[in-house]
DNA sequence: ACATCACATAGACAATGATCTATATTGAGA
DNA sequence: TCTCAATATAGATCATTGTCTATGTGATGT
């Protein structure tokens, strides 16, 4: 698990006013200034907080004309839910403690007995 | 949903090395100095670290002794899926479009036929 | 009692980030 | 062409945060 690269991603969901526009996204996609009115910040502060979920393959903009209608991505809605399993879940397979040499004297759970 | 408190639980996990914390707890409970023994930091940094994510409700810790035992807790996994899933996830009930007069011109999705 | 090990706390510092105001760009319509 | 509406960019500011060193605390063992 590239975790650098999975923490831009929880990075840039986890501001609350971004949190809110994926959850507005989540009902369907939204130009940016349908999005603002949900919000009392300003523009440009919208257009950054776009722009940070765009970087992070969170959504994808389609301009037509002057507007910007923006959707969650399919694709990262399925390969999040995949990498969060993935952290939470005990794994034999890539876990980190083969890896690294952990003692792991705790209670290892690699039989993948616990379910989410 | 409560994006603020929502967002202190991402904003914990979103930091690379308490990512790898999390994935090496996904394995069984670690004492403290077995999991420094992953990273290339102090131990006042760890310490740091597992206070975030104790405050955060992802792990839990047992003293015996000198030594702290973590262990991520079941609840959080299971509440943790479900906010995301919740979040990604269209949803009639409680979308925020009938709670702010959103115009919702695109696409919207309340017939919940989105699968994750 | 004393040294040692495991962990916490205090305080400093540099980097990041969320926000703002001001201004630029781009497209549509009159 | 001129104006307006939608969005982006620049630059500044202030709060947050991850890390460090130095030190404190508390339990264990000799």
């Amino acid at each position: 698990m590239d975790y650098v690269e999975t923490s831009k991603v929880l990075k840039a969901i986890s501001d609350p006013n971004r949190m809110k526009i994926i959850d507005i996204l989540s009902c369907g996609s939204q130009c940016a200034c349908d999005i603002l009115e949900h919000f009392e910040f300003t523009q440009p502060s919208l257009s950054h907080h776009m722009k940070v979920l765009e970087k992070a393959g969170i959504v994808s903009v389609s301009k037509q004309g002057q507007w910007h209608h923006y959707e969650l991505k399919e694709t990262f809605i399925t390969s999040f839910m995949d990498t969060m399993m993935d952290l939470l879940s005990p794994n034999e397979d890539n876990c980190i403690c083969t890896t690294k040499n952990c003692t792991c004297k705790g209670d290892v759970k690699h039989d993948k007995t616990r379910i989410i």
